[in-house]
DNA sequence: CTGCCTCGAGTTCG
DNA sequence: CTCGAGGCAG
């Protein structure tokens, strides 16, 4: 064999090494294998410059950078799509197609969305000579260099064609390596990107490929320019540009009817999140070209197809401030002031940014235009700003360094993430308190909120819990839009939790680490407050699940002089300092077992089924793991149930749950 | 020491 | 719901 013969060998290896492992999916060679042809092949091409060229796999890793982008000018123009948001749109847009097609019955094909940004790639004799950007439809940036060293952008097509050839497709961030991505970002003080899309945005533009490289963007082909005549249809088409060695989106579905097509869409808009790339909506195109060609293009959008856009789940607005809150335990917790901006039909005004950490690792400034996302999660969150939009005005935010609210000092321990006001007695702090001591997991005061509790302590008619007990109708009467009634109810409420028990009386304390599940360890092995304020480290460490951090801080607080006497007149007041409640019955069918419970349950509360299980001796957890014996599933889980799927852990809709809950409880009744 | 598993804390809108 | 961090088993 020439070397000439060797070289062209590795290259056609390494090719269709790439082909499997991009467009079809399933490697054949393994990576060392691939290295190791690889590093063949270079050793060659140093070699032998002679038989150096740019289609060589080779040239992937970024040729030189290059000064900057020169105008493409698309001999087509890239279309951009009418967006339709709603069912109805999309049967309209069939009736005019088959009004103006004058045929009773279309076939559309439907491909996904992918949120990355559209390249046009050309060839000529089957080699790869130019990539640009979509730019304005007409004319792009010539990025070529760039494209080169996106693995799935092939630099031989699998079948010279003569002549030049064009086709069109998405370049796109993976999820799994955006992730990556930032990982990376943040080991080396960088600011994280805030989505894929302006990743790969970024990536794609970057002046030196090798640059581009390290973003490991990815790429689909969807659009074949000028198909030779015996391609009739876009499903034709996809085959044919698979074929010719473009990874090519699988999801893909040839419909007889739009309801078909409905329903692909509804199908993806609920399986968005199954994919490891972002999809922001469904293309449905007339399947035939000679239909297309028919129907033509009218201003700047085809009329043979559509896009149909998925409920957002993020926009864009302007960060006009940061303003700084006070936790119950002291933190200091910056919230972001958004221009109203909606999202999935609710309209966001504000939004944790969790601390300064956070803050400057995603590079948000106080006046950016920030992107704001609302996924599956329902709670808003500021991921980053748009660089591009900045005009220099931008404020970079600081922790204040006394309370906002009392004048205190600021503390921040090493390696803690939050900063904390250091006054105990601090109004706001006490006001978040009150309402923690009021919640329902805790004391379940009806009517005390946040508006009540602030109203409260700024009357200076609380100023500990015990003061609430002293209350009368005629006092809270006297508060701002507060009636007499609504006071009675109130005083009522306040009366009633004098019986909520240890367990509730420990929550609402606010102890650091003691939430609820601690709080019922405690309650159930100590019995009261007397004997738990009593008890050492080692005695508290040998209950389940407390260890050296929780028993210094339930000592800490029992140690405090201002505890005891809050807690002194707690008692005094008639609270409730034993625990109260129902013993758990002697034996179940699911003593013991571990149950979690996710999404809305139609019979109901989460907490009542919590309740239920709790009184038949079985334990409710939040997360699931391979321990959990049930997941309980309401409609709109999340992702518990998906991980329940994924641990093969026995799964219980709620008429299942039902069933289980009343045939346990048969036995023990007479 | 490492890798689960679990808990606590903070979170938005209507 | 997600993050951070404590508890605990191997």
């Amino acid at each position: 064999m020439t070397t000439r013969e060797r070289v062209e060998s590795l290259r056609a290896q390494l090719d269709e090494a790439n082909y499997r492992y991009y467009v079809l999916d399933a490697p054949t060679i393994s990576d060392a294998r691939y290295d190791q042809l690889m590093r063949e092949l270079r050793d060659l091409e140093e070699a032998h410059p002679d038989l150096q060229s740019d289609l060589s796999p080779t040239r992937r890793v970024g040729a030189a950078p290059s000064q900057r982008f020169a105008p493409v000018e698309h001999a087509t123009p890239m279309l951009s799509l009418a967006n339709a948001f709603s069912s109805e749109e999309l049967r309209a847009f069939d009736e005019r197609v088959r009004k103006l097609l004058g045929e009773s019955a279309v076939r559309y094909i439907c491909e996904l969305k992918i949120d990355g940004l559209a390249v046009a790639v050309r060839y000529r004799d089957g080699a790869f000579v130019r990539g640009a950007t979509r730019g304005d439809g007409r004319v792009g940036e010539e990025v070529t260099e760039n494209l080169r060293v996106i693995p799935g952008v092939p630099l031989r097509l699998r079948e010279a064609i003569r002549g030049d050839f064009e086709a069109r497709g998405e370049v796109y961030l993976r999820r799994s390596d955006f992730d990556a991505l930032n990982l990376r970002r943040e080991r080396e003080g960088a600011p994280r990107f805030a989505n894929p899309r302006n990743a790969a945005s970024g990536g794609l533009r970057q002046l030196d490929p090798a640059q581009t490289r390290e973003r490991r963007l990815s790429f689909f082909a969807y659009t074949l320019v000028e198909p030779p005549p015996e391609i009739a249809t876009q499903h034709a088409a996809l085959e044919r540009l698979r074929e010719l060695g473009f990874p090519v989106n699988p999801n893909v579905r040839a419909v007889a009817s739009i309801d078909e097509a409905v329903a692909f869409c509804d199908e993806w808009e609920r399986r968005r999140d199954e994919l490891d790339y972002e999809i922001d909506g469904v293309a449905i195109k007339v399947d035939r070209f000679d239909f297309q060609e028919r129907l033509g293009t009218v201003a700047r959008d085809p009329r043979w197809a559509i896009a149909y856009k998925f409920k957002a789940r993020e926009a864009t607005t302007k960060l006009e401030d940061i303003t700084v809150s006070v936790g119950r335990t002291g933190t200091l917790n910056p919230n972001a002031v958004l221009a109203p901006v909606e999202i999935g039909g609710i309209t966001i005004r504000n939004a944790t940014l969790h601390n300064e950490a956070y803050i400057a690792s995603n590079d948000i400034r106080i006046g950016d235009t920030v992107i704001v996302v609302r996924a599956g999660d329902v709670i808003p969150r500021v991921v980053g700003p748009i660089r591009e939009l900045r005009t220099g005005k931008e404020r970079i935010f600081h922790m204040p360094t006394h309370c906002p609210v009392c004048g205190a000092d600021v503390d921040r321990p090493d390696g803690e993430a939050m900063a904390r006001c250091t006054n105990a007695s601090c109004p706001a702090q006490l006001v978040e308190r009150l309402r923690h001591f009021a919640s329902r997991g805790a004391m379940d005061i009806e009517g005390l909120g946040d508006v009540l509790a602030e109203q409260l302590v700024s009357g200076g008619l609380v100023k500990e819990f015990a003061d609430l007990y002293a209350l009368d109708a005629p006092r809270l009467a006297a508060l701002d839009r507060l009636g007499a009634k609504s006071a009675g109810n109130l005083v009522a409420a306040i009366a009633a939790s004098k019986e909520r028990g240890l367990t509730r009386l420990l929550v609402g304390l606010g102890i650091r680490y003691v939430g609820e599940q601690t709080a019922a360890i405690l309650a159930r092995d100590f019995r009261s407050m007397a004997a738990l304020a009593e008890a050492d480290e080692s005695a508290l460490q040998r209950s389940e699940g407390i260890g050296p951090e929780v028993a210094a801080s339930v000592r800490l607080f029992f140690a405090q002089a201002r505890n005891r006497a809050a807690l002194e007149a707690l008692a005094a007041a008639g609270v409730a300092m034993e625990e109260r409640g129902v013993a758990p019955v002697a034996d179940s069918a699911i003593k013991g077992k571990r149950f979690v419970l996710t999404g809305t349950l139609a019979t109901m509360t989460r907490e009542e089924a919590k309740g239920a299980l709790e009184r038949l001796g079985a334990r409710t957890s939040e997360s699931v793991s391979a321990k959990t014996d049930y997941v309980v599933a309401g409609s709109e889980a999340g992702s518990k149930l998906q991980r329940a799927r994924d641990l093969d852990v026995p799964v219980l809709d709620e008429d299942a749950f039902c069933r289980m809950l009343s045939e346990t409880r048969s036995p023990t009744h007479r």
